[in-house]
DNA sequence: TTAAACCCATAGGAGTTAACTATGGATCGA
DNA sequence: TCGATCCATAGTTAACTCCTATGGGTTTAA
């Protein structure tokens, strides 16, 4: 009888022995002893308070009772067994979830990510949250989500004081977006900082770090753009740009995705702000996580690759 | 923890550990000392090979491939509980079967048995074999079925040779039946030995323990009367003795329930035969088994009551 | 009918397993 | 940084499982 086996011995044993008809070929078949096989049963019969198995006949046969425990004795071996066989699906990534945090703009830049990761790992549940920025955080040391996307600080992947880990995604350029009756639409010349704080703007509400780069800009530069519109939705951003007078600053990458939107250089430059993923250093990572960290290191160098073919 | 449970002690600690978030805590609902379930967690881990628990956090949380596990777990444990349960339906005799194998003409005697037997116990399954008398013996003996119904010798419920036992459940006297158009359907007055030699029969075939009793009965008196025809339908003998000049022997409760047939008594007196239950005397009896029993018995006494009352 | 063969139950002893207590190391809050 | 809390480890004891040896009962064959 194998030690490694979860199910309880008399149980196997009661279920070989219906099988065979036979404590003695039982035993044979188990590689134990014969006695082994009748105290076990006995002390099984003593727990259900009932007779499992009737000896008196040539073959040993099931009573009633033994039956309907066979059955169930059955499903509940079967139960064990699939979760044993479900757990290394779990390391072979062909089942698990991953949690991301993000805010509702980091979409723009990553799905390419995550239909990357979706199509390698089919059986893993991705499952995204929205939060605010500074939600992500707390969400990653509560363990609500598994791994955050965060547009960090300018400066870089500062280490940060809490018990977490940044990975840099990528780092992108900010350019002032206008819409095609904008003034500055026509001729896309450079800008100066000065002629940016004349703009009157549609942005993110200061819950996102966007904005926060942003204010950082206007405040190093002296200037104060006029906030028309302050939204946490980057579709009402891109339709009121789109459609009127305003202007907002955006990434390059979702500037180009937008056929109404044109990007004009500034300078100095707008800060450059890195997309990162943040996960928690110390905690358990689960596998789906683990691949999810990989595949996006090959995928942040893959980008890096194709700017510089660019 | 209790030591009645059969269920694996290292899953009942996993899954309590999961539900208390904490060690500590399940340690102490389960009556056991918190490093038993260390201890106990590190060989489950072990054997699956996997972490189950995520200990890093404030409060310990099951991993990716813990909740996978958890889940069939549980699943194993209820199908383990509910097997126990139904084992005790089983000996509430809301669950179980009986099977039963007699010989074709026995339900016309004892088919109230049944109904009151099932009206009791809807619960367990009845199921009726139809076979010659030879066959249920060995069927006994063999388990194919639990109790027969046998009509026994004339001279009583003798001993058998075998391992079985038996009940009687009532006897009866055997008349000759004559149907409207025969002669001696006008005048019902008693016949001797000899005038019964003299008649034609319908009879059943010699698998029939009835058949023996009357073989015996004309041995016994040196008559020998016609077999015209032979049958193993108890419906074939009926309708013959209805139609035509044919008489048969049968117990007065079959002729007495059919319109069309006449019951003529025989002198000196035709073998009293008894209907009997029997079973193995060793072997298993299964709680719907023992029910039948007593109900038999019971049913019997009520008859002999109701005779004695006529 | 008896002897041999077969099968399951019981008894007692050896090895393994699971429980406990005591203690160490790590983490979280104050 | 200290105290509190929590899980892990070590060592010991109790319990359990398994084994060998043997007995009782039934079946088969001589």
């Amino acid at each position: 009888m194998d030690r490694r086996d979860i199910f309880p011995r008399a149980l196997q044993y009661l279920i070989a022995i219906a099988e065979q008809g036979s404590y003695t070929r039982a035993a044979e078949t188990l590689h134990v002893s014969q006695p082994t096989l009748s105290q076990q049963i006995k002390q099984l019969e003593d727990y259900l308070q009932s007779p499992l198995l009737d000896r008196s006949g040539r073959t040993v046969q099931l009573t009633d009772a033994g039956k309907i425990y066979v059955r169930h004795a059955r499903r509940a071996w079967g139960e064990l067994n699939t979760g044993t066989r479900a757990i290394h699906d779990v390391k072979n990534l062909s089942r698990g979830s991953l949690r991301l945090g993000w805010t509702p703009i980091t979409d723009y830049l990553t799905c390419s990510l995550l239909a990357n990761y979706n199509s390698r790992y089919p059986g893993i549940t991705l499952s995204t949250l929205d939060m605010p920025q500074d939600e992500i955080e707390s969400a990653i040391s509560e363990a609500r989500v598994d791994i955050g996307i965060t547009f960090s600080k300018p400066t870089g992947p500062e280490e940060l004081s809490g018990p977490t880990e940044t990975f840099t995604l990528f780092e992108e350029a900010l350019y002032l977006a206008v819409g095609r009756v904008h003034p500055r639409a026509k001729r896309r010349k450079r800008m100066s900082a000065q002629e940016f704080g004349m703009e009157s703007l549609v942005q993110l509400n200061t819950d996102f770090a966007l904005r926060h780069h942003i204010d950082r800009y206007c405040h190093d530069h002296a200037i104060e753009p006029h906030n028309a519109i302050e939204t946490n939705s980057l579709t009402v951003i891109i339709e009121m740009v789109e459609l009127g007078l305003l202007a907002t600053v955006l990434p390059s990458t979702i500037i180009n995705t937008q056929s109404g939107l044109y990007a004009i250089e500034v300078s100095p430059e707008l800060p450059h702000h890195t997309v990162s993923l943040i996960w928690n250093k110390s905690g358990y990572k689960s596998p789906a996580c683990l691949a999810f960290l990989e595949l996006a290191s090959d995928w942040s160098s893959h980008l890096l690759q194709e700017k510089r073919i660019q």
